[in-house]
DNA sequence: ACGTGATGACTCC
DNA sequence: TGGAGTCCCTCACG
């Protein structure tokens, strides 16, 4: 490109029009703080790309020139079109220091840095594993045999092959609980159902927990049953300085991070034992991964289990059997993992749909369990057969989530299509039945809603109107009032789990929420909406974590992604 | 009722 | 190594 820099043009001689006019058309310089707006590249006067840096360091240079009165003694060389030259440099300098691109491209530099997943855990399919070996193949031509008079299957009638695939469930009855990842026939590892039949005594689930836990090694231990009788003993709820330092000490490293189910996770849950880091998440086609954090059996801890065929889309221990696991998926089984039996029982069966579930009890004999169809059963696992339990429809649409009232068992909450509304188990209806107190102010779907762990005090409810909501349930009116909104982005499109804020079953007012934001982030928040924390890790945390929960005694929290891993924060 | 677009992580070439 | 393709009873909107 020609340059016409008119180096040589007197300083103090001022340009004609023209001229000015010929400069900025030929030099682009003066065209350059518009261009600087849209790219990080300028464009020199000789035509070379020009990066940040060099501009940069143009700005040191003009700076040092103005400070050394070269502005001012203008017989150093320096013309008016350069003076102009070096002020558009600075105006441009300005204009970037103030919209922060610099470190806006640093930090896009940093975020695009592709990072290997962790390989802990399930092993990626090798290629040779996925190249199925096929016997070589040669023509009915080559083979001068006469050619086969092919007719194609005929056409499914109604359904297509894929959705034939997704009605497809696993065979009624008990299922073997052999874990897929392992040689076939392999045995549990004795070492887990230690781990998981030890939960701690009753004196350290005093000080170490929230008093659920106490309630159900008292439930275990004595059998008393009633709850309200016993004295609050519940853990010294933290103030929330204490328990933000406590955050502060939960940290993510290497081993915390591993694959624990093949596809994308749909729930997870920590095991209650207060000894061990124990996780189970589910996945979308019907896994059941169990990880035990430094655990030497399957892969890197991790075993793998196959009781349903699509989703599982809610996983909880039981508090009162820690060694059963309950999962209940889209293929419309419940399925209760019992690591003693080595099987998994069926607890629950309809069509399809089921969607959520929670216990109605202490002793977590008697659940509440959802459908996406509107549905929800109450359902009493000491009753023999999978299909007798009483039905009502609560909504014709979705029912999202379903959760129980901690001290007022016969109260749950249902996340539905017009909102969130609290029913009585005991008056429940075949149809239509009246809730006691609606949550009101939705304005789309809600994906999740849940009683607070202590008290059931508060409601929490995610929605894909893109806010977190806090209600006053103290005193079940026809209407509880809306405590707190709070704006989080939940727009987590179609291939991700939807986001879900949880409680700390610690701590009666603080609850977790994976994010969208990059780099990525986990946040706490305090029921008033004030943020706590925000979990970040540049090496181990690189993805959306949708499905996060809280452990119930220990200062630790897991995230699952949609590739499978589980990442563990604890101190 | 139906079509469409947005969304993130991974795999394959 | 990077970019295209894939995932698949999503949800909201037009």
């Amino acid at each position: 490109m020609e340059t016409r820099r008119p180096k040589q043009q007197p300083a103090d001689k001022e340009m004609t029009p023209v001229q000015i006019e010929g400069v900025r058309k030929s030099s682009r310089e003066t065209l350059a703080p518009r261009r600087l707006r849209y790219s990080p590249a300028a464009v020199t006067p000789r035509g070379r790309k020009r990066n940040i840096k060099d501009i940069q360091h143009k700005e040191e240079d003009s700076s040092v020139a103005e400070d050394s009165g070269m502005k001012a003694t203008n017989g150093e060389g320096l013309s008016a079109y350069e003076l102009e030259r070096l002020e558009n440099i600075r105006q441009n300098q300005a204009f970037l220091s103030a919209i922060n691109l610099f470190q806006a491209s640093m930090e896009l530099k940093q975020s695009s840095v592709k990072q290997q997943p962790s390989q802990r855990g399930l092993r990626s399919r090798s290629p040779a594993e996925i190249k199925e070996v096929l016997p070589p193949r040669k023509s009915l031509r080559l083979q001068k045999k006469q050619a086969e008079l092919l007719t194609l299957p005929p056409e499914p009638r109604g359904t297509s092959v894929v959705k034939e695939a997704f009605q497809l469930k696993k065979p009624a009855g008990p299922l073997s609980m052999e874990p897929v990842n392992m040689a076939e026939g392999s045995k549990l590892p004795p070492q887990l159902l230690k781990l998981c039949s030890d939960v701690g005594s009753s004196q350290q689930c005093a000080t170490l927990t929230n008093y659920n836990y106490l309630i159900c090694n008292i439930i275990c231990q004595v059998h008393i049953f009633s709850y309200q009788v016993l004295p609050q003993e519940r853990r010294e709820e933290l103030n929330v300085s204490e328990y933000t330092s406590l955050l502060k000490k939960m940290n993510i490293s290497k081993v915390k991070v591993a694959k624990v189910v093949k596809d994308r996770i749909f729930s997870a849950a920590f095991h209650p034992s207060s000894t061990n880091l124990l996780m189970a998440a589910g996945d979308k086609w019907g896994k059941v991964g169990l990880w035990s954090l430094g655990g030497d059996w399957g892969d890197d801890g991790v075993l793998l289990f196959e009781p349903h065929t699509r989703p599982v889309s809610c996983l909880a221990f039981s508090r009162v059997h820690p060694t059963q696991l309950l999962s209940l998926s889209y293929d419309g089984s419940m399925r209760c993992m019992d690591m003693e039996k080595t099987v998994f029982d069926e607890v629950y069966d309809i069509k399809d749909g089921l969607k959520t579930f929670d216990f109605l009890s202490h002793d977590c004999s008697t659940l509440v369990v959802g459908s996406w169809h509107g549905d929800v059963a109450i359902v009493d696992r000491r009753t023999p057969g999978t299909s007798h339990e009483s039905l009502h429809s609560l909504d014709p649409k979705v029912l999202r989530c379903v959760s129980v009232h901690p001290l007022q068992q016969q109260y749950f909450a249902a996340a539905m299509s017009e909102g969130v509304n609290i029913y009585d188990s005991r008056s429940l209806k075949r149809h239509q039945s009246q809730p006691v107190c609606q949550l009101r102010g939705h304005s789309l779907s809600i994906s999740s809603c849940y009683f607070s762990p202590c008290t059931g005090n508060r409601v929490i409810t995610s929605c894909l109107d893109n806010h977190i909501r806090i209600y006053d349930t103290t005193a079940l009116t026809s209407e509880a009032p809306l405590l707190t909104s709070i704006r989080h982005n939940m727009q987590t499109g179609r291939w991700l789990s939807k986001l879900s804020a949880m409680w700390d079953p610690k701590q009666e007012n603080c609850f977790i929420v994976g994010s969208l934001s990059r780099p990525r982030i986990v946040n706490v928040f305090h029921e008033s909406g004030r943020p706590l924390h925000v979990f970040k890790d540049d090496e181990h945390l690189s993805t959306v974590l949708s499905v996060t929960a809280f452990h119930p005694c220990r200062n630790a929290f897991l995230g699952g992604n949609a590739s499978g891993r589980l990442h563990i924060f604890s101190d």
